[in-house]
DNA sequence: TTATTTACATACAAGAATGTATGTAAAGTA
DNA sequence: TACTTTACATACATTCTTGTATGTAAATAA
């Protein structure tokens, strides 16, 4: 057998977590046995037991490929010395959103993460991984909106911390809806309006939807 | 073997249903063999396939002891006629929450049709019906808010359909969030809260939250 | 009462997946 | 150059699981 160098190993772990995604999403993760993401890969299971321990290790290495970018994102942007900390929030929904819309291969992960995995033993971390990135960006807004509320952005009434998990439930809920069925709705087109509508219904009543960039307006349902 | 009479067949039947429940909850449902639920039901592999065709059919039935009464609920809510249809729409909502928040076999199911199981090939059939009940659930919806509409109680600026989309998120994305970690946030006692505030916002800036019921707003959180 | 069907239990056949152990040729190293 | 390690491939043993076929005793029907 022709040994490879660093490099083509390299290549040759990412054509394994290429042949695995789309195994995954196509059979599920249970019902895709290494065998066939080897021979998918067009190599044995001895390469993938060479690279990944197991299944669930194979399954995590995949998942960070999409999730450790957006991790870094979150981390990077701490929001806390911006001026306008509501478009600091504002931005966070609308990005993954955008991001969620445009790249293929999130596309195809988060589906696999949502639909086509069951989370038992080894899979509980990274279930507990998203508990646990959830409740970071759940942080992140609340602190935004605490900001926003001391700046005056917020009408008095609002609540930050029930705001956060208003708007965090609101985007969960629209990835989630896309994911399960993304023709019956335009994400890169809807999403902007939907979290502007939200966090319009926060702002004091004299500032209205003026404070904010204007963004487009979807066509009104042409049904009676 | 005593063979049963017609009811104690169905009690055999309902006892297989809830060991699967139990196990799939735990094990997850392609790791769950009809070995081990037959075990925990105190009977054979033969009895599961007297009552049911394969696992898939198990797993419907088991899921349809659920969603069958809920369907059953937003088919008889019509929410045509009444004269408040913001009202409806607000029920619909909250209703589904709380029947989450305090029925344990629901939780169960909820969790299991989330996180337990993969949706391929034959499963496929459980996820267009769940597409189906959402998308019957966002028509019930945006036909309630364009009443709300035609009677003034919406914001003119506000489009129903968009209205409708978002707050289906919201509550598609607070039993998700529930779901994934019950006891990081109190559903019973914030749904109602949530809810309103985003109805609230839909509502003409003349009538503000005064036009519904009243509720309880959460307490404010203690950090800094 | 006899015959039939029901509601299961038991037995069998057969594949499929995993983990590990071992083989091996080339890349890297001293 | 000789040795070691890397990056895989191959082979083996074992365990699970499924579907079906068949057995059977009691309930039900005629």
């Amino acid at each position: 057998m022709v040994r490879r160098t660093k490099e083509e190993a390299l290549e040759t772990r990412n054509r394994i977590l290429d042949a695995a995604e789309l195994l995954f999403l196509e059979k599920g993760v249970s019902r895709t046995s290494l065998e066939m993401i080897a021979a998918a890969a067009g190599l044995t299971r001895g390469a993938i037991y060479w690279h990944f321990r197991n299944k669930a290790d194979l399954f995590d290495a995949m998942m960070s490929r999409v999730v450790l970018p957006m991790e870094e994102m979150a981390a990077r942007a701490s929001g806390e010395d911006l001026d306008d900390p509501l478009a600091y929030v504002r931005g966070c929904a609308i990005n993954v959103l955008d991001h969620l819309a445009t790249d293929p291969r999130c596309q195809r992960v988060f589906e696999i993460c949502c639909h086509k995995v069951e989370y038992v033993d080894e899979m509980l971390q990274v279930r507990q991984r998203h508990i646990e990135a959830r409740n970071n960006c759940l942080q992140h807004m609340e602190r935004g909106l605490r900001n926003a509320a001391r700046k005056g952005l917020l009408a008095p009434t609002v609540n930050p911390q029930l705001a956060a998990t208003g708007l965090h439930a609101l985007v969960d809920g629209l990835i989630m809806n896309w994911v399960l069925d993304p023709k019956h709705m335009a994400l890169g087109r809807d999403a902007t309006a939907l979290v502007d509508q939200y966090l319009d219904a926060l702002r004091p009543a004299s500032s209205g939807a003026a404070a904010r960039k204007p963004s487009r307006r979807p066509a009104e349902s042409e049904s009676a």
